[in-house]
RNA sequence: GGCGCCGUACCCAAGUGGCUAAGGGAGCAGUCUGCAAAACUGCGAUGCAGCGGUUCGAACCCGCUCGGCGCCUCCA
């Protein structure tokens, strides 16, 4: 059974979702006004990694993970470039498929704009007028906290210290200081909506609780973000809805935390991040090894904790990527030998044991990562017993059915040598060799540069082989012998 | 001023009251090997920032101190 920890109450609590096999599920999304940096993807990647633990744990999942098309950030950025906000939000959320997609986070079953909800959100705002927890001065609507009793439970602050430690000049026509806007008049050239306050668009918190409650009721299980969406996103969002409803609104309040740089928040003022698309153009690896290495980086701290990002830290998920796959690529061999099959099984019915009870605590993924070095080291010993090739396969599909959990382990082939074109390291090259790229031997190349390898190996000429090998290694091919003379070789 | 987080070996990182403090990387030694690679075996914190307290028992709970950081304004 899945513990989580709930923010609003501060601690782990068991997850029973209100709806017997279905869990409803709301995280906020990006701000589409620019590319995405690596904060952004944590966020992403924790939540999909919880979508795909709870249907693994035989669940529906209902994911909504909204884009916030509306704001002032956009309309900036449309004012610099000289075009409308459309076309800012649609070349941002392209820009977030391809991020994403290469991390290999999959997309929410449902992801909803705020645009394309306006009527749901003014709704909102007359109820919350009508019920006298919201007032419109002007063209505008603000909604005032201190008619909503439990303002202040999920960010565990009091109205009274929030006044203390404000840092931005009150606006006067506000009953309350910390009152917040719900609906905002809209100035000349800004994008803007018909509604009975005047022309305007929604405040930034409106929208989440309107698109939530449309698409997944007024009361659901998890809602999710960043940590420092806390206060005020989502302490708002939880006024307006319950507020406006008089019910729970959602039960379960995830947050991940922070990536960090140096110890230090990443932010734009400090110029400090990375966007996800430059940590791609700058790899010397495929995008699906990046991906997987990303991944791998992201989820080996638990989610709630604070995370360095830094080059080092993405080299050590490489090589600990690396022994998966140099596992992966001796169990792709034929093999007759079966004295390690018996044991196979019961290897393989500990580690599903052991996965299952790390991500149940609180998805607690790098124990989940140590569950899977441990059955990683047990198979490598019993390859070397004799591991027969259909328990070879048993054991990699294994590590590919717990793997897709956390999005790793799915790919077939592998990279262990960055491909570096520097023509001045060819050390020995015929005249076929000669017209290709450094890197780019083809397998049948390899091959037969390997027989010729062996056989001078078997002639106990060993300068030639050493020449071989030296050859192959300068265009980042591996080799290694096996016991029996023969050879593989990775690159 | 208020709320909160972090400090575990050379590096990364689990563990949050009770067997020998997970796991990975790096390092060292060894097995295997023509060499190499991979794999395997062994070594590695008598101690979890410091001090004090609670307890039969604490890295884990409480208090204080030191160091680093976040939120209270847009922010994953």
């Amino acid at each position: 059974m899945l513990s989580i920890y709930n923010t609003l109450t501060g601690k782990k609590e068991p997850f029973q979702s209100l709806q017997l096999k279905t869990v409803r599920m709301y995280v906020c999304g990006v701000t589409v006004y620019d590319y995405c940096h690596i904060g952004h993807a944590r966020s992403a990647l924790v939540f999909d990694v919880i979508r795909r633990y709870l249907e693994f744990s035989g669940y529906q999942v209902d994911f909504v993970k909204n884009f916030t098309d509306v704001d002032d950030k956009i309309i900036k950025r449309a004012n610099e470039r000289g075009v409308s906000c459309d076309v800012i939000t649609a070349e941002y959320i392209e820009a977030y498929y391809q991020d994403m997609g290469k991390l290999g986070v999959r997309r929410a079953t449902n992801e909803p704009k705020a645009t394309q909800h306006m009527a749901e959100i003014i709704e909102l705002v007359a109820t919350l007028i009508q019920k006298g927890l919201a007032y419109q001065v002007a063209g505008d609507v603000y909604f005032q906290v201190d008619k909503y009793p439990a303002y202040g439970r999920l960010s565990k602050r009091k109205l009274e210290d929030l006044l203390a430690g404000a840092r931005v000049d009150v606006d006067e026509r506000k009953r309350h200081p910390m009152d917040f806007a719900l609906w905002k008049s809209s100035k000349p050239g800004e994008p803007s909506w018909e509604s009975p306050w005047g022309p305007g668009r929604p405040g930034w918190h409106i929208e989440c609780s309107a698109m939530s409650m449309r698409h997944l009721g007024e009361t659901f299980d998890i809602h999710g973000g960043g940590m420092d969406l806390i206060f005020p996103h989502h302490e708002n969002e939880i006024a307006q809805s319950c507020g406006a409803t008089g019910k729970e609104f959602a039960r379960y309040w995830v947050h991940n935390g922070f990536v960090q740089i140096n110890q230090e928040k990443m932010s734009k003022s400090l110029g400090n991040f990375f966007t996800i698309r430059e940590i791609f153009e700058k790899s010397e690896w495929p995008d699906d090894i990046t991906g997987e290495m990303l991944r791998y980086f992201l989820l080996a701290t638990h989610y709630r904790g604070p995370l360095d990002f830094s080059d080092h830290a993405i080299q050590e998920a490489k090589q600990a990527l690396d022994g998966f796959y140099d596992l992966f690529h001796r169990l792709a061999e034929v093999e007759s030998q079966s004295t390690g099959d018996q044991r196979l099984g019961e290897a393989i019915r500990r580690v599903r044991e052991q996965f299952t009870q790390a991500m149940n605590d609180d998805l607690n993924t790098p124990m989940a990562l140590a569950a899977f070095q441990k059955l990683r080291s047990d198979v490598n010993k019993l390859v070397e017993q004799g591991l027969s090739t259909q328990a070879r396969q048993q054991a990699r599909a294994a590590f590919r059915e717990l793997g897709s959990v956390m999005g790793l382990f799915q790919l077939d082939t592998w990279r262990f040598n960055p491909v570096r074109i520097q023509e001045s390291q060819i050390i020995s090259v015929q005249d076929e060799e000669r017209a290709g790229v450094k890197g780019s031997l083809s397998d049948t190349n390899i091959d037969s540069k390997l027989a010729e390898r062996n056989e001078a190996r078997k002639q106990k000429d060993f300068k030639k082989a050493d020449e071989i090998r030296q050859f192959l290694a300068s265009h980042g091919i591996v080799i290694e012998d096996k016991p029996d003379g023969t050879s593989r070789w990775k690159r």
